[in-house]
DNA sequence: GCCAACGTTGGC
DNA sequence: GCCAACGTTGGC
């Protein structure tokens, strides 16, 4: 039996890559590197599947929230700029054959009809429990549940049938 | 293996 | 720009 498609919520800085840069970008479609933390790479290594979806989530910026919806179109693989000595990400101690830094790729799907603030996540009671509200929350790839994402798609104003 | 110091995230 | 929260590093 095939696998459920997974959810998730990866933040951006819209200063540093925006969901617009996304849809810009060639084919909509961006390798998303430079994460540096285990538990958000082990995410991206191990568990995201092609055709999971991703809430793409503006982060450092008024008011903070979701602005549209991404797919997953590559499964992890190492992340190059972990070996670029001129690369802000450069890890001078992950060696290339045994790599310490992992992305995706991804590519847009929707932008949501209504932009959706933090604010109203968390004014919302069937997200209590969603990870972006909690306090303190600073992973930058998160897991979602289908209700979850349900949810925010509605609150957005996005039927689910517009996405892929 | 503990934990203080340090660096980063990200809302406010 | 502030600073709480939290992850990582490194001395011991």
């Amino acid at each position: 039996m095939p696998k459920k498609r997974a959810y998730w919520l990866m933040k951006s800085e819209p200063d540093v890559f925006s969901y617009d840069h996304l849809v810009a970008a060639k084919k909509s479609t961006t390798h998303w590197d430079g994460v540096r933390n285990y538990q958000a790479r082990n995410t991206m290594r191990d568990d995201m599947k092609v055709g999971d979806l991703v809430l793409y989530y503006h982060s450092n910026t008024k008011p903070p929230g979701i602005v549209g919806v991404a797919e997953i179109v590559r499964e992890g693989y190492p992340d190059h700029t972990q070996f670029d000595p001129g690369d802000s990400h450069f890890d001078p101690k992950s060696k290339e054959d045994n790599p310490r830094w992992y992305m995706v790729d991804l590519r847009a799907a929707a932008e949501l009809p209504n932009y959706v603030t933090l604010d109203e996540l968390k004014a919302n009671a069937k997200l209590q429990d969603m990870a972006v509200v909690q306090r303190g929350q600073r992973l930058s790839v998160q897991p979602v549940t289908a209700a979850e994402f349900k949810e925010v798609l509605k609150m957005g104003g996005l039927k689910a049938s517009n996405l892929p």
